[in-house]
RNA sequence: GGGGCUGUAGCUCAGUUUGGUUAGAGUACCUGCCUGUCACGCAGGGAGUCGCGAGUUCGAGUCUCGUCAGCCCCGCCA
């Protein structure tokens, strides 16, 4: 029996003279010849055990035995440090415990890796050893955190009248959208589950079905290329409301988010949101999820360049494209080195270049100062408030291939010039996105949110003859929550009137069978008695790793996946038995 | 699908520029000594498929080509 049982690191000064009895992990066993001293961790830290040459000659040499990463319990009597003795790095660290009995429960190889050592080893060895590198203790407080968010998430939601509600992990898969993973049925030969990109459907028809408000903490899979904040499943926080507007769903995602960071972090977050709209992001930041913690705002410079002598300007701008700046002032710190790293860097957006100049306070020099005109530089100095020793860089092309290289830019510049507060929780709406975007290259209208999102009031009309240049004059009823620059969450209010549905749907270019075929059982709720409802999704895995300021969601999750989808623990994916696919019906027909 | 960085002892890395002695360091590990350590100390020791495969060469960790893996980015992610 281990009822009796304490934690290593919930030991404390006023029990000392108490008998406790532990059970944990030698952290490490320093052994000076006449004194033992044995680290044990529990899930909840570490605390000095000691052995001295009083014990036992068998708890002297079991206690001598114990290496790193063996399993023990112990039993023994806190006693206060002697204050020359106190280890003030140590949260336990006044106290220890004098052992009287050591059991080893278990023994362990050398570990591969280090746990007493922060952060030091690869990130694949870590992966691996994913049951060693979980005992480190940021990643067991990244783990213990989450844990508690999700509780806070749960009160909070439950508190708030929501009801958690599982929704099918084997569904259909619907060609929109994200790749699906797919699962072969047995039972229907040649016919495939898929599983969900997020619980879309499900979750409208619950509201259809009158459960009002519906929360879930559910797994998503999207089968698409991977990044440092892109699991192949990840987690959301699932909400759907009915009887609401987009404000109502706002407020109420404020609340739960301060909640959430309250428990995480113990700060208070000031509600409500700030509010951009879609076009302001892109104007002002050129991404819509734009980093608010600084400012270096981008500025249209298409005007003063209309009759510029620099061709690069006024060829894009024949060609239909703009130009756009951005300006800091740098003080002469963004050096040569740089500005050629960032130029080069920007080219992966689709632009040719990164023209640049200086402002001295007075003048432009360097880079393109020579095809500036005193009047252009004045414009310029009022453009962007133009002080001191400034450096001004410039992108020209498609209005997105410049707004993401002069956005990655601004990033830069940011960082290069220590304007972001890493302490600052910057939340923010983006609200008013575009419900279409029109791809030239497919010549069709592609939701920019879902099909289901809905259109606002006074764009109905336009629905019926909407041509590719108005593809954007279309504002959809849809709202993104970001933090620090990163999108955390988006959602909508949903379109709950079939005929409106049947517009979106023809405009999109899926036909009726089509739509029949894919959602016809929303198609049909839809004629029963939809609530106006809508919702959003949180990605909890992203909200983890900003409040806790890790460089990656996968150290905010226990067993994440490799950028190419596989598991180092469990070597997923892997082949199957010739049975199994044969049961299957399947063949794998080459690599 | 494309680009970049990385791969050497259990771990972290140096050595690769300019091919040439027996491939090193710190740490971890093992042994011994040590009664207040907590990055213990001191002495000694073991430890390598230089990611893998070809090629060039008298000779390859080092040069070339291919390949695999991890990470980062573009595309992609309704």
């Amino acid at each position: 029996m281990y009822t009796s049982r304490s934690y290593c690191g919930e030991l404390t000064l006023e029990m000392v003279g108490n008998r406790v009895e532990l059970a944990g992990w030698v952290e490490s066993n320093r052994n000076l010849g006449g004194i033992i001293f044995m680290k044990l961790r529990d899930v909840t830290g570490t605390v000095q055990m000691v052995v001295d040459s009083s014990a036992s000659s068998e708890l002297l040499s079991t206690a001598d035995q114990a290496r790193s990463e063996f399993v023990v319990r112990a039993s023994g009597t806190v006693r206060k440090r002697d204050p020359r003795n106190v280890n003030p790095d140590l949260p336990t660290g006044a106290i220890e415990v004098v052992a009287d009995s050591i059991i080893i429960l278990n023994a362990s190889l050398v570990p591969p890796i280090p746990v007493d050592v922060k952060d030091q080893t690869g990130e694949d060895l870590r992966l691996k050893y994913r049951y060693i590198d979980l005992r480190r203790e940021d990643m067991r407080d990244a783990i213990i955190k989450r844990h508690r968010a999700m509780m806070a998430a749960r009160r909070f939601l439950s508190e708030n009248r929501f009801f958690e509600i599982e929704t099918p992990v084997l569904n259909k898969s619907t060609p929109e959208g994200a790749r699906d993973f797919l699962v072969p049925s047995r039972n229907s030969i040649g016919e495939f589950y898929a599983l969900p990109q997020s619980p879309q459907l499900f979750k409208q028809i619950l509201m259809i079905s009158g459960f009002d408000r519906y929360f879930q903490i559910v797994k998503c899979f999207r089968d698409e290329d991977l990044r440092n904040d892109r699991q192949p499943e990840f987690t959301q926080i699932d909400l759907e409301l009915s009887f609401i507007e987009a404000g109502d769903i706002m407020r109420v995602v404020e609340g739960l988010l301060q909640e959430m960071v309250r428990e995480v972090t113990g700060r208070e977050i000031k509600t409500p949101f700030r509010i951009l709209s879609y076009r302001e992001a892109m104007d002002r930041y050129g991404t819509d999820a734009p980093d608010t913690r600084f400012g270096l705002e981008l500025s249209d410079c298409g005007d003063i360049f209309s009759n510029s002598d620099f061709t690069m300007f006024t060829a894009a701008l024949a060609d239909g494209g703009v130009v756009r700046g951005i300006a800091a002032r740098d003080d002469g710190k963004i050096s040569r080195k740089m500005i050629d790293q960032y130029a080069e860097e920007a080219k992966v957006f689709g632009i040719k270049g990164l023209p640049m100049c200086r402002y001295t306070g007075s003048a432009a020099e360097g880079g393109i100062a020579k095809y500036l005109k005193p009047d252009d530089i004045d414009k310029l100095r009022t453009r962007f408030n133009l002080s001191g020793q400034s450096i001004l860089f410039f992108a020209a092309g498609s209005p997105a291939a410049v707004s993401s290289a002069l956005a990655n830019v601004r990033i830069k510049l940011g960082r290069a010039l220590n304007l972001i507060d890493e302490d600052r929780l910057e939340f923010l709406w983006v609200t008013d996105f575009p419900l279409f975007e029109y791809s030239r290259d497919d010549r069709r209208f592609y939701s920019k949110h879902h099909p289901f999102t809905a259109p606002r009031a006074d764009c109905l009309s336009m629905l019926a003859s909407l041509k590719p240049e108005e593809a954007e004059r279309v504002i959809a009823q849809a709202y993104d929550v970001v933090l620090n620059g990163v999108e955390i969450g988006g959602g909508s209010i949903r379109i709950n009137n079939p005929d409106v549905q049947s517009s979106v749907f023809s405009l999109l270019g899926i036909s009726r069978e089509e739509a029949e075929m894919k959602f016809s059982f929303l198609i049909d709720a839809l004629g029963f008695g939809a609530p106006p409802h809508g919702g959003i999704a949180l990605g909890l895995d992203r909200i983890m790793m900003l409040l806790l300021r890790r460089k990656s969601i996968r150290d905010v999750i226990a067993f994440p996946k490799t950028t190419r989808g596989q598991c180092l623990m469990s070597n997923a994916p892997s082949p199957v038995s010739p049975e199994q696919l044969e049961e299957l019906n399947l063949k794998v027909i080459g690599k």
